[in-house]
DNA sequence: GTTCTTACA
DNA sequence: TGTAAGTA
């Protein structure tokens, strides 16, 4: 019953999303050809479906498949989009881990523009923030 | 109608 | 990588 924690999800959870090759063609933009293409390089994966043969891809897959598509566009070939949509969701999952320990609060400074500030703690007795505002993103101390 | 594999341009 | 052919 513990061990399945992390596994626990109710039905309509995204992770339970099961999507069919037409839907992922429409989706991302990127052809059946290619998609069967880049499992054959092992740059993606999908389920095969228990009744035929049709693939079916998880959530993962489809932000995945988004993603390369993305570098793609931007000129990247294959192997390369493939490299750093791999190493960017590996950046992505460290930087997840810190702000689930780091990131106590989040205070909205503009709804509209999403501007705020973040709350990363303290350092060497200081508080620290992450400011996101017209000028960009940058850390400040905070006043004690 | 959709998807699959194979093969050719 | 696009497309055509013949299936399931």
């Amino acid at each position: 019953m513990k061990e399945a924690k992390h596994k626990m999800h109710k039905p309509h959870f995204i992770h339970d999303i099961r999507i069919g090759i037409g839907d992922m063609c429409k989706i991302t933009g990127v052809t059946g050809r290619q998609l069967r293409y880049w499992e054959e390089r092992g740059y993606i994966k999908s389920l095969a479906d228990e009744k035929n043969s049709a693939r079916k891809y998880s959530w993962e897959m489809l932000y995945k498949v988004g993603s390369i598509k993305a570098f793609i566009d931007e000129g990247y070939t294959l192997a390369k989009a493939v490299e750093k949509s791999e190493l960017r969701e590996k950046e992505m999952a460290i930087i997840r881990k810190f702000m689930a320990t780091n990131m106590h609060r989040v205070k909205i400074t503009d709804e509209e523009l999403l501007y705020g500030q973040i709350d990363l703690g303290k350092c060497e007795g200081k508080k620290i923030y992450g400011v996101v505002d017209e000028a960009g993103s940058h850390l400040e101390f905070g006043e004690e």
